[in-house]
DNA sequence: GCAAAAGTGTTGTAACTACACCCATGA
DNA sequence: TCATGGGTGTAGTTACAACACTTTTGC
């Protein structure tokens, strides 16, 4: 029993993604240069259409593969090692938000370890890891190496923020912090995670000791490594647990 | 620059509509009853198809007023008395989620007070406040008076236990709770709120220690009411902070 | 007076902040 | 030996649960 077309409105539905990461101490978002109109030239979040029968995670995770590589997995469960975390954030569906036609994007947001490098094809030109700082402040956005302060393309800046704003809450009382680290990681290469995502300096001492001391949140493996210098710390991977309670917290706020 | 229809699927957008109160001590949400296939004759969601040139909120706003009579007010601030609050929830897009074509759900979650009847052109018997346990509680369905078991229509269950659930976790840590409250109310009122959506018990005087120790949640209007039962409480109007910090703890969980 | 709901006081405990301090490695 | 980061101990504080207890109304 198809549907008579004329009796309601098409659209055209896209994803696009937030991809977050944490390289060089600093929370950064994968964005892609825009090689045909509207927007030519400007950088964007990586989206794109969702096919006649895709689920709008499937293609998410499509998507995902396509710019990154990296693999998505079942957002109800913990991050497993070099995998990255996929979760829907929100839909944007202004009427304006596209000057081509009716769009209307579903947003995901998507975690994922410090990678080697993006990749679009190779072009190293048309998609880049930026500071979630640098794109989205265009007050002092002279002198900065991506965007020049120019916004994104279409709504991304919003999305974008919504996308940060989601995932600095989100760390706070659950234990999606550790999607950003590789497999097997430290007590302080964690901190150094949550210290760049909230954008604020941790004890270290009272860090660590609330993170062992939640139950399932990190599992040693036994190693240790010396990578960050000074005493050898031990390695753990993340456990079971998804949800941290009591959470840690974010000064001040 | 109109685009090629032909280089997109075409989807059909719609908006659905948790709408979720307080009755009789018990979390309600409004159900219709549906007129026409697929699901003739089933309970479902209220909802319909976003128009050429709406936003995705002004659809779920416009069909707030047309089931309920409640205007929406902007998210970001805290409800005012007497209106509902209003925001997205999640997209639901499957493939398979509509038999007749291709139809991307935007789900929003709607709060409101106590109200006197839903209105759906006047017809009691094609719209009306169901207790969310009976709606969703499949296992325990006989006898009870909405739905006999049967689920809902499409995959509302799942949009409604997904606003449900999110309306139980934001109770935590924002001051939306008042939203189920009328324009002045007292601390118990307000704690029966709370243990209605829970589903637990709450010990009313750390509760009402806890809500009018945390700044800007509750301010006094001056006047008092006996409408209760027992000593006179004052009433309260919602104050002007949204987030609560610190939280209210949710027994158990 | 009695029931019912509002509101206050108190005590023990969990969990946090802030900081002193020690440990194990590489250079 | 020193610098560097890893990890533990301890004291003061906040916020909470779990009560006992008092207050003010309607009946």
């Amino acid at each position: 029993m198809p549907y008579d077309p004329s009796a309601f409105p098409p659209f055209a539905v896209t994803v696009d993604l937030v991809v977050l990461t944490v390289r060089r101490h600093a929370l950064c978002a994968l964005a892609v240069r825009r090689g045909e109109q509207p927007f030519q030239g400007r950088w964007a979040l990586p989206g794109g259409f969702v096919r006649e029968d895709e689920d709008l995670a499937a293609a998410a995770a499509r998507e995902l593969v396509e710019e990154t590589g990296l693999l998505a997995h079942d957002p109800t469960l913990p991050a497993p090692p070099n995998g990255a975390h996929l979760e829907q954030l929100a839909t944007y569906g202004d009427p304006e938000r596209d000057p081509r036609m009716r769009v209307v994007s579903v947003a995901h947001l998507a975690l994922a370890p410090d990678l080697p490098a993006p990749r679009a094809g190779g072009d190293a030109n048309s998609a880049r890891w930026a500071p979630v700082e640098s794109l989205l402040d265009q007050e002092n956005a002279y002198g900065r190496e991506i965007g020049h302060g120019e916004p994104l393309a279409f709504d991304h800046d919003r999305i974008l923020a919504d996308g940060v704003e989601r995932a600095r809450s989100k760390i706070e009382y659950s234990s999606l912090a550790t999607a950003f680290c590789p497999g097997e990681f430290t007590v302080g290469e964690l901190r150094r995670v949550y210290e760049a995502v909230w954008g604020v300096a941790l004890d270290p001492r009272n860090f660590h000791r609330k993170v062992t001391g939640t139950p399932g949140f990190l599992v040693p493996t036994g190693g240790t490594t010396t990578r960050q210098g000074g005493r050898p710390a031990q390695l753990f991977r993340a456990g079971g647990a998804t949800v941290l309670n009591p959470p840690m917290l974010r000064p001040d706020v």
